[in-house]
DNA sequence: TTGAAAGCGCTAACAT
DNA sequence: ATGTTAGCGCTTTCAA
């Protein structure tokens, strides 16, 4: 007999419809023949009792809770566009959102990630914080849970990627400022443990190198704060080395810049230009408005969650895909 | 005997450890005396097994996951320190974090409250898309599980809430715009079905009668999409109503407002003042700096995932509290 | 102080 | 075409 005040199960359903348990369950998922009439008297009974299975004891006979984590080395803004694309498409296939924040330490990410497993995830979108967890990235991705990098992309992890072209962002916005006439050009933000630094890093000195720029003026920065942040560069003006533009690698790193350039009364572009990474609706409202390398991180979002869906699906090990985004380089008034 | 290749369970740790499945139950729990020779076997099992234990198991004993869940009306740049401040205080308690976005539909909203129900979810926190759900909201609140409303706070809920004063905020914005000598001020963005939005409304209309400015200014918008705001900006424009002064009643509106000023060569704040909600990285970094009306949404997050753990916690049914934040005026450049 | 056994609500192999 | 039954991995009476 039913028990009142708590929920129905399949067995009360099943009683009252005249059915068994399996019959109801098979009514449900569809997974075998049922006769119309047992339907409907199933159906009936599902309506009066507003039953609605319980999906955790569905978990834990399937394996899988139809839940897809997210983990982020930061909850920041940037991400945030990333977050709504995953939202969106998880969405539609009736998968729901569990995200994460490693704050760039790689235990942490390393305890988050055994979280999911723990919980039996259907598939992990990562953001690594670095390579120390591709040994476990690739365990889990051995046994069977989907795992696909976005935004980031380590050595070593047998998994699909979706990454913006770093290289070549890096590189176009180095060229532009040389043909704008700059000679000393800083790249704020460097940090060697991260391949998408690497990449930009890499673009930059190729783009020297091709257009015969000596300066390397880069400015190595490992901390992720604000505080860490700001006190880097100031560093860096405070040995008083010339320089007469700068590329901000990441969103927060161009806002510290334009406010400190500001502060020193430098005017933009003329005493300096400078170009940000990852064009938000605030940039064209800036005096100068920013010229940026837009990194998508909707459309970022949007193919990793499908790759990962894809790999979901088919239970066959594809090859991991790697995907490129593009940046868009876009051209305002401060370079 | 344990089957290779999938993870232990209890169960192989009990053989191993040779007790029986409670005991390691209990060990684990500390639910009642195991003895230390006991307590070590087990220790030893668990190490040489790698044993975790199930979640999903054990919530589908306990009827707990030990996942918050998370509504939002839409995955916007303005949750995001609310998110961040959830995660991290979430995480102590090791909770997880299941994040979705109604997309400002009340049906969706729905489906999403029906789902985190189903799956068990220890506790919900929403920034609610209208009054439509307040039943289902006082239903579920009565079934124990624990729901706190931030940002918004819907009418006839019975749930805790976090919410900034907004009436004061736009009581204060409207007071400074006229000590500004402005007369003519909009309010941009009225959705007269958010308990907020009444407030803002509110709050500017009490200014107004009380320092005796009679024109009311209020543009109208429901639409939450960019398209739809500079739409309904647009419209506001094109009647050719004489203003002296902008508020923004968000983030989003804010931004619009500032590029459609300026699109119509309006300098600003000769021409037009304009206030913003929600202070910003960027916001200092306009020209000219914008003053806004600073909802902190990280503090805001904090207090309302503290509020949601208190009731988790107590099972004792304490009244809910209304907590109300306190804006910051941020006087810059814009006014 | 510990073990045996009964379930939580569901699915799936096996029977009929 | 449908029912019976045995688990999934855990917790928790109840007994010893």
């Amino acid at each position: 007999m039913m028990n009142r005040s708590a929920r129905p199960s399949s067995q009360d359903v099943a009683q009252l419809a005249r059915v068994s348990r399996a019959t109801v369950s098979a009514y449900l998922n569809k997974t075998r023949y049922v006769s119309p009439e047992l339907c409907e008297r199933i159906q009936q009974a599902i309506d009066q009792l507003k039953y609605t299975p319980d999906p955790l004891a569905r978990a834990l006979k399937k394996k899988d809770v139809q839940t897809i984590g997210l983990i982020l080395p930061v909850m920041s803004r940037f991400y945030t566009p990333m977050m709504e694309a995953i939202n969106e498409y998880a969405r539609t296939l009736h998968y729901d959102l569990l995200i994460a924040s490693s704050d760039e330490e790689a235990e942490r990410e390393m305890e988050l990630i055994n979280i999911f497993i723990a919980k039996r995830i259907s598939g992990i979108l990562i953001a690594p914080c670095s390579n120390s967890n591709s040994g476990l990235l690739n365990d889990i991705a051995r046994h069977g849970i989907p795992v696909v990098q976005v935004n980031r992309r380590v050595e070593g992890v047998e998994a699909s990627s979706v990454v913006s072209d770093n290289f070549k962002a890096a590189y176009s916005a180095t060229e532009h400022l040389v043909k704008r006439g700059k000679r000393r050009i800083v790249l704020l933000g460097y940090d060697p443990t991260t391949l998408t630094n690497q990449d930009k890093k890499r673009g930059y000195d190729a783009a020297r190198a091709e257009l015969g720029v000596e300066a390397d003026l880069t400015v190595v920065i490992k901390e992720h704060d604000v505080a860490g942040i700001t006190e880097a560069f100031q560093r860096f003006l405070a040995t008083g080395t010339k320089f007469d533009s700068v590329i901000a690698t990441t969103q927060g790193k161009t806002t510290i810049a334009i406010k400190l350039l500001k502060k020193r009364n430098l005017r933009i572009p003329q005493d300096v230009g400078v170009i940000g990474f990852d064009d938000t609706p605030w940039s064209e409202l800036l005096s100068p408005a920013l010229t940026v390398v837009s990194e998508n991180t909707y459309d970022m979002g949007k193919e990793a969650v499908q790759l990962l869906m894809e790999r979901m699906m088919n239970e066959d090990r594809v090859e991991p895909r790697h995907i490129v985004l593009e940046d868009e380089f876009i051209l305002r008034e401060s370079t």
